[in-house]
DNA sequence: TCACTTTCGAAGGAGCGCTTCATTAGTAGC
DNA sequence: GCTACTAATGAAGCGCTCCTTCGAAAGTGA
């Protein structure tokens, strides 16, 4: 109801501008005739349309493709390495960090190690490390930079400050935004890492295009997410997904099935602990096979509870233990059976360890075009 | 990304039409300047839209309003009476129905009494019996009704078929759209009367204007849905805000505390005695007062479920039971001030019994709005 | 080289919204 | 009852955006 502007001349310009610049994302290049049809416009209008682009930087002409019947044809493209994007994942023993074009496209990655206690500065130091190594590799410069888009675990307000943090305690009131902002003068999002997890498998992985779906965090630490409607859920405190908090849900302990099994070798480190228990449940080590029973049993309380509530088209597992999906899946399939009302499909994560990092990029992605397609957005800005 | 339709200069002609309408909807009657003012249309560009407007019948004219300054200007009003819409609630004693303007504003109420248990012929008659109330009340015919909108418990698929309902078995498998078709020529939409009494709370209730919102229904049978991004959330299978069937959300027996109290005299209907339990505690009954408190032990383990994934602004206690919400508002809110990470404001529904009527009847006008206002929707159709 | 296909570019026309300005219908003051 | 003031009205003229139509152009294939 907020949109009342009435509409001018140039807003049919402007609304025929994002058009054609939507069907050349979505397509690769295209001829004049083929954007007019898409779009609907004539092809004398959509010529100056696409004048117009190109003027503005968003459209570039790319020389016409041979062996065609007729005479040639103009061919646009949306110029995509107009602009660049950089997604971070600040993970407990990690900083990754790529940079992508305006179309989500990664054309450099790099990754930081870190180590889980590492103070407040060296861990930003870290970032900045790892922002950098992506704009050499891809040799480019922060001029170009649009948008950088982070995302951590706990709990981030509006405006980029960390409310809460159990993985990284030390980070808690940190104005993340705004440090990232001194580093890289250019605009700064932040996103639970969860969250832009469940945003990735919803853009590119394997539950691509599904509008509603949930994302479970399995692994030494548990989280959730949810895609509702095709966007990311993040309720009015930035505060959804945290299921594990409840005792009821069981999932706070949970991964201690897994860590305190029988198979897992002495003086094993905590972290690689699970990673006994599930290799030996797959080779069929009964005891290890009843710690990962236990261990489902846990997960598919917490996760009937989300699928209840928000029936779901799919439930993607993702986290560190779902490279083990093969041994996890099969038994929370037939325990979510017992408990849901409808079964949703239950899928594991295909980006793995870059979910993040991909998931940040495409936040980014979505942020410009939440800015540009916005039905009060102003005229089309040039692209420098 | 589907709406790749290039504007036409008809289409900005009915863009600024809609945002006339909007405009008028939101306000009572405007003069054409604050009309061409609100829309940033000019004066007599509005008037060209205005004048479209009142030939289609959406608006018309109103005499202008005396002692103003200057020439008296003429006044326009959105015409909600050129259409009517219907809600009904089917529930397990009553069929209720309402009819509305196309601003949901209501004009005629009925309620059929039905026996829990009568058979389908019973309570499809008893619900064409309400309806026809409600036009004769209002003295409208069917042909001024657009919609009919029904509220009833279960689960319901897109089309209007009744895949599940455990307040009324004998419902399943129903085609309830066809037979409420067969009975009035229009369009009919059905949906849960959970999500309807959510809709409700947050359009008009208490939440009016909350965009995350939970609605529990707490009553003889339990109940939940959520608002989200102003939208109700259906589910992938319109199966969402079943948290009841999870065992470990200890919400199915969660009533049996209250029915069971000792404070309830022997022989009392099973669908009384909550009452005498509720009551009793309100007068401080020391034996009902613990009671109630194991009763919201339970209710609060599947709402904390609720709001820590989904994080909601405002939680409201809806459904038979929220007329004692002075009884159970305050212990609920302590136990999740315990739970959850994000407190949400706890509040009881103001809607009552009408709640589900209402829900049906604002579903139906967001329906409409849907229609009008999607943006590859075509022009404006006349009302008749 | 010629027919064929498809696109290009220019010209003319229609629809929509904007600005401007004299006119009109009320109220307020004397 | 007359005059000054106020604010809306209605008509005229302009500019922008899109449309249709048509001859010309630039390729392919025989």
């Amino acid at each position: 109801m907020a949109d009342l502007r009435g509409g001018d001349l140039s807003r049919l310009r402007q609304l025929n501008s994002l058009t054609a610049i939507k069907a050349l994302r979505g397509a690769g290049p295209l001829t004049l005739s083929a954007l007019a049809e898409r779009t609907g416009l004539s092809r004398p209008s959509m010529k100056e349309v696409a004048d117009e682009l190109v003027e503005l930087g968003w459209v570039e002409e790319v020389r016409p493709s041979p062996g065609t019947m007729g005479r040639p044809a103009r061919r646009y493209r949306f110029r995509a390495d107009s602009g660049h994007l950089v997604g971070v994942d600040i993970g407990a023993h990690n900083v990754r960090a790529a940079l992508s074009d305006l179309d989500g496209e990664i054309l450099a990655e790099t990754r930081q190690p870190v180590l889980p206690g590492a103070p407040l500065d060296e861990r930003l130091a870290a970032l900045e490390r790892a922002i950098s190594g992506c704009l050499a590799l891809s040799r480019t410069t922060v001029d170009d930079l649009w948008t950088i888009s982070v995302g951590t675990s706990g709990v981030i307000d509006v405006e980029g400050r960390v409310i809460y943090s159990a993985a990284v305690p030390a980070w808690r009131d940190l104005d993340l935004a705004g440090r990232v902002r001194e580093m890289f003068p250019c605009e700064v999002l932040i996103e639970n890492d969860s969250r832009l997890a469940a945003l990735a498998e919803s853009r590119r992985g394997t539950a691509k295009g599904v509008r509603d779906m949930v994302f479970l965090h399995v692994g030494r630490r548990m989280g959730a997410a949810a895609v509702i409607g095709g966007t990311v859920h993040r309720g009015f405190g930035a505060a959804s997904g945290e299921i594990v908090m409840l005792p009821e849900s069981r999932w706070f302990d949970a991964p201690e099935h897994l860590n305190g099994c029988a198979v897992v070798p002495e003086g094993t480190p905590p972290e690689d602990a699970a990673g006994y228990t599930l290799a030996a449940a797959r080779n069929g080590d009964p005891v290890a096979l009843e710690a990962v029973g236990r261990y489902v049993d846990d997960l598919a309380v917490g996760t009937a509870a989300m699928v209840l509530i928000l029936d779901p088209e799919v439930v993607v597992l993702g986290g560190g233990f779902s490279r083990s999906a093969d041994v996890l899946l099969p038994p929370l399939r037939e325990r979510l059976e017992r408990r849901c009302m409808r079964m949703p499909e239950v899928r594991a994560s295909t980006l793995g360890d870059e979910c993040v990092v991909v998931g940040a990029i495409d936040y980014a992605v979505e942020h410009l075009d939440r800015q540009l397609f916005a039905p009060d957005a102003g005229p089309l800005p040039l692209t420098r």
